[in-house]
RNA sequence: GGGCCAUUAGCUCAGUCGGUUAGAGCGCACCCCUGAUAAGGGUGAGGUGUGUGGUUCGACUCCACAAUGGCCCA
């Protein structure tokens, strides 16, 4: 007789393999066509609001690793605190403006900005900028990102820049905004200031020169010495001499006066033998020698120009290069900037924007910077202010499109002053106040704060919220003017932000407007736009007034480490000024992708892995594995071996809900369900199994570290179900009759921890879990789509520790039993197992948790025939000691039984030596059924 | 050069307060099953804990320095 039709072998209208990309534009079409999204988020009304902001990354090509790395963390939070019943809105938002976009739109349309009107080119950034933020929405949605793609937000809406442009006002109203100087990247070719994304650098010839700065007074420190004496400067641009207002020293090294044909001359001591060897002097002698400290009192007058300048101070000078006296422009370089501020110096400007020479320089003003370096080492080698000179080649910044060498230059600027109002303190006890994760999250954003200079938000762009600033053309100076703001503000949010371009000035001013400086009428707009870092660090605030569903502060910020310095701190500077609090509670940060060899991705290195190759390859839910079984706190490895991987474990999880799903298609949990207290010890303990796991799930997801997570339900489908459970269930589910109360029993451990698994693995494969789900009917009657479904923190106690240990017996037995098992099989001992008699001799605790349920532990361990005996005082003949227990022997030997027919089990005899007693029972009552 | 961080098996990760022989899973090897079958089961081999010093009775764990890599600055 043929049994396999009697069997209730598992039903595979699931598939263990399938084509991964096709099956999620499946699953991408039935959350379209539902509004799943939608209906997420009007079921949540009433709940309690869990709120992440997200970060808008740029308009400026298609999504590359860091940001899917980035969205997937994100959407696995709000998908889990989804699950988890919260209120929690995904709002994807882009950040439209700025020079990457600029940059791509000049480049990609061959842009000629001379001959572009800013209106034009403003007109083509924003065509960019939606091409590409249409691009990323598909992308996005394409990695499972679930979230409000109908609406999301943008920088360029007018909305969101009037927004900017009403807390620049009460920024300016406050009095933290003023007009400083600042050093910025200059080619004087394009005439143009170049961002740091503008510049490249290249090798390049330049001149340097030892120059002589003499004193003038007489030196204290050599009274006796009676011939002049000068400061010896080194330096690598003789052209920005003319805009040198200080020479600074280092105060804690060691300086000397050495003689040198006749005349005294000052540098660090250290690197005297370096100065003479590159001077070629061999002829001098040292008169004295003291700390640079005490230069600092002395004064020296400039070489050719006609001003004295101090010397100063500066930890920084180093003694790598150079004579440790360093001349100090400060309109022509940032450190020097920043030392002139520190000391008060002038800040001096000598050249225009074409390069020309100012006042500033004297002898050579009206020259071109470059032409003049030559005539100015040729003056001072005439005026015997010059020790030495020549040419060296070194890295020099250089214009990205021009290709010529770029300068330094400080430029008018306006700033966000940061310590008005106490606002960098205010800003760092903020940072107590927020939890950061990881927690020293908290002090690199502090040293950051600490130490961070005035936020200079102006640039000299035309791709962003142009500043409301005019100027008086008769004073020359900018204005900020609260009505004007006011005015630009409220036009923009009907136009947009380009009218500024687009308007005359007299749209903006009020009536009968002069120049609170000089009373003058004639006034012009300026054009200069904001940081974007200023944009987009308004997010919480422009978002929440544009949407009812996001309030201040927000719960989350999830982002990239680098954001401690960019978005983070632009976030946190103007709210605190604002509200005096943190737009944020928690800040929770990631690090970067890397290649197999922990490198970063560069598509230039070609290491880079395309995310949208992943996902159209292997599938997008091995990437989000792979994201979420790594640790993100520190850097991620992408990898084929890693994404090859992440599909392994991807087909365990697929499989062991294959199985459930295969063994519980005939189970209805409305009329078949089995209550607890007549369940099968196995089932509880799959239960029991089961919350603990769903607990531990629970706890590390509230802490975000989702790879924990994804180990504890791997190592569950593997340990627990595939090897433990499955195996031992087998024989209930395959060979039982269909509706018998084992089966039954085990079909409800099953159905429970299947929707436990596949709601919990939701926030991860997201595409199969919403597979799993709309495979079995009885979940689609619960609810539409896993992400309607909810998970709660199990109570149910299971067993009492008495089971407990008895368990643990049990499964401890079964290893130690498998292990000597497979000793035997190998020498030939056994033929395996299920073909053994098993006979235990123990005393005690595993007495007598074996004597509560030897059936049990028969079939735990898949042997025919299991004996139990006490022990007694002696070792049995041939008995294997247990390693773990005390007083326990195994005895294992071949069983030599009959095999049943049917079910594959051996008995000592058979029902017409052809099935056993219970198969025949089965059969029977299906022939008397089909009858 | 400075700030912050990381380094445990081929891969992804555990490891409590400093305390026996450093654990899992995957992968790999060998074997079994052929009624989860491009599945499943069993057993096993893999580690100078990045390196060098130090503190300690005892260090993967604490300290210092270094190497490699990352982010942000200079």
């Amino acid at each position: 007789m043929e049994y396999k039709n009697t069997l209730n072998l598992p039903q595979a209208s699931f598939p263990m393999r399938v084509n991964l990309p096709e099956m999620e534009g499946k699953i991408l079409d039935f959350w379209q066509k539902e509004q799943i999204y939608k209906k997420v988020r009007s079921a949540s009304n009433g709940k309690t609001k869990f709120t992440l902001l997200d970060g808008p990354p740029y308009t400026n090509g298609p999504i590359h690793m860091g940001q899917t790395f980035n969205k997937i963390l994100k959407d696995i939070i709000v998908r889990y605190k989804t699950l988890r019943g919260f209120s929690a809105p995904f709002i994807p938002g882009w950040d439209a403006h700025g020079l990457p976009t600029e940059i791509l739109t000049i480049k990609s349309h061959k842009l000629d900005r001379k001959n572009t009107t800013s209106t034009q080119l403003r007109q083509k950034c924003a065509e960019t900028a939606f091409h590409y933020a249409e691009i990323q929405k598909e992308q996005f949605k394409r990695i499972g990102v679930f979230a409000d793609w109908e609406n999301p937000y943008m920088t360029l809406d007018p909305g969101y820049e009037s927004e900017v442009i009403r807390i620049f006002g009460k920024l300016a109203d406050e009095n933290y905004i003023y007009r400083g100087l600042k050093p910025v990247y200059w080619c004087t070719d394009c005439e143009t200031a170049l961002a740091e994304a503008e510049i490249e650098y290249r090798n390049k010839k330049s001149a340097f020169a030892f120059v002589k700065f003499q004193l003038k007074n007489s030196l204290k420190l050599a009274s006796d010495f009676m011939k002049p004496v000068s400061l010896l400067v080194w330096t690598s641009a003789p052209w920005t001499l003319s805009g040198s207002a200080a020479v600074a020293v280092n105060p804690d090294e060691i300086y000397c006066l050495a003689e040198i044909n006749g005349e005294g001359l000052i540098m660090a001591d250290p690197l005297l033998d370096y100065v003479m060897e590159q001077c070629s002097i061999e002829d001098y002698n040292i008169v004295s020698s003291f700390k640079g400290s005490e230069l600092a009192s002395y004064t020296v007058t400039h070489p050719f120009a006609d001003r004295e300048l101090q010397i100063i101070a500066g930890e920084y000078v180093r003694m790598d290069q150079g004579t440790g006296c360093v001349q100090i422009a400060p309109g022509l370089g940032r450190e020097d900037y920043e030392a002139a501020v520190k000391y008060n110096l002038p800040v001096k400007v000598p050249v225009n924007e074409y390069g020309i020479l100012f006042d500033d320089a004297c002898l050579f003003k009206g020259m071109h910077y470059s032409s003049a370096e030559g005539a100015m080492l040729e003056y001072l080698k005439k005026n015997g202010k010059l020790l030495k000179s020549g040419d060296f080649e070194n890295s020099h910044a250089h214009c990205w499109r021009c290709r010529k060498p770029v300068i330094s230059r400080a430029a008018s600027q306006w700033f966000i002053a940061v310590d008005i109002n106490n606002l960098r303190a205010q800003a760092m006890e903020q940072v107590e106040v927020v939890k950061w994760q990881p927690y020293w999250g908290a002090d690199r954003i502090s040293n950051m704060l600490r130490e961070r200079p005035d936020w200079c938000i102006s640039r000299q762009r035309v791709w962003g919220i142009p500043i409301p600033a005019v100027k008086c053309m008769d004073c020359g100076r900018e204005i900020l003017d609260s009505h004007i703001i006011e005015q630009f503000r409220k036009i923009t949010a009907v136009e947009g932000s380009g009218v500024w371009f687009d308007s005359d000035v007299k749209r903006f001013i009020p009536d009968g407007f002069t120049c609170p400086y000089c009373d003058s009428t004639d006034i012009e707009k300026t054009y200069e736009i904001f940081d974007v870092w200023f944009e987009s660090g308004l997010a919480a605030e422009a978002v929440s007034k544009i949407r009812s569903d996001i309030s201040i502060p927000v719960d989350l910020c999830v982002e990239g480490s680098d954001q401690h310095r960019g978005w983070f701190q632009s976030s946190l500077l103007p709210s605190v000024a604002l509200r005096g609090k943190a737009p944020f509670r928690e800040v929770l940060t990631h690090g970067w992708v890397l290649d197999e060899e922990g490198k970063s991705m560069h598509k230039s290195l070609g290491n880079y892995i395309d995310p949208i190759e992943v996902v159209s390859e292997r599938g997008a839910d091995i990437l989000r594995l792979l994201i979420a079984s790594s640790d993100y706190a520190s850097d991620i490895s992408v990898t084929e071996e890693s994404l090859e991987q992440s599909q392994e474990a991807y087909r365990k999880f697929r499989n062991t809900a294959r199985f459930i799903l295969g063994n519980i298609e005939d189970f209805d949990p409305e009329s078949d369900y089995i209550e607890t207290g007549k369940m099968a010890p196995q089932d509880r303990w799959l239960l029991y199994r089961k919350d603990r796991i769903v607990k531990d799930c629970l706890e590390h997801f509230e802490n975000y570290q989702f790879h924990k997570v994804v180990r504890i339900l791997h190592n569950f489908c593997v340990q627990d179900l595939s090897r433990f459970y499955f195996v031992i269930s087998k024989s209930i589910l395959y060979y039982h009759s269909k509706d018998s109360v084992e089966r039954r029993s085990s079909q409800t451990a099953l159905y429970e921890t299947l929707k436990s698994l596949t709601c919990i693995l939701a926030p991860f494969i997201s595409f199969t879990a919403e597979e799993i789900w709309q495979s079995y009917r009885p979940f689609t009657r619960e609810a539409q789509s896993v992400m309607l479904s909810f998970v709660s923190v199990p109570e149910t106690v299971w067993m009492d520790e008495t089971e407990e240990s008895r368990w643990e017996i049990f499964l401890e037995l079964r290893r130690q039993i498998f292990e000597e098992a497979e000793k035997l099989r190998k020498s030939g001992k056994i033929s395996g197992i299920s073909e053994a008699r098993v006979s235990i001799h123990t005393a005690g605790n595993v007495l007598s948790a074996l004597g509560w349920n030897i059936e049990l532990f028969r079939r735990i361990i898949g042997a025919p025939v299991v004996e139990i005996h006490e022990w007694k005082e002696r070792e049995p003949k041939n008995a294997l000691p247990s390693a773990s227990y005390p007083r326990t022997f195994f005895i294992i030997d071949n069983f030599k039984g009959e095999k049943c027919k049917r079910c594959r089990s051996l008995f000592p005899d058979l029902l017409e030596g052809e099935i056993c007693l219970s198969c025949n029972e089965v059969v029977n009552r299906i022939s008397a059924e089909d009858s």
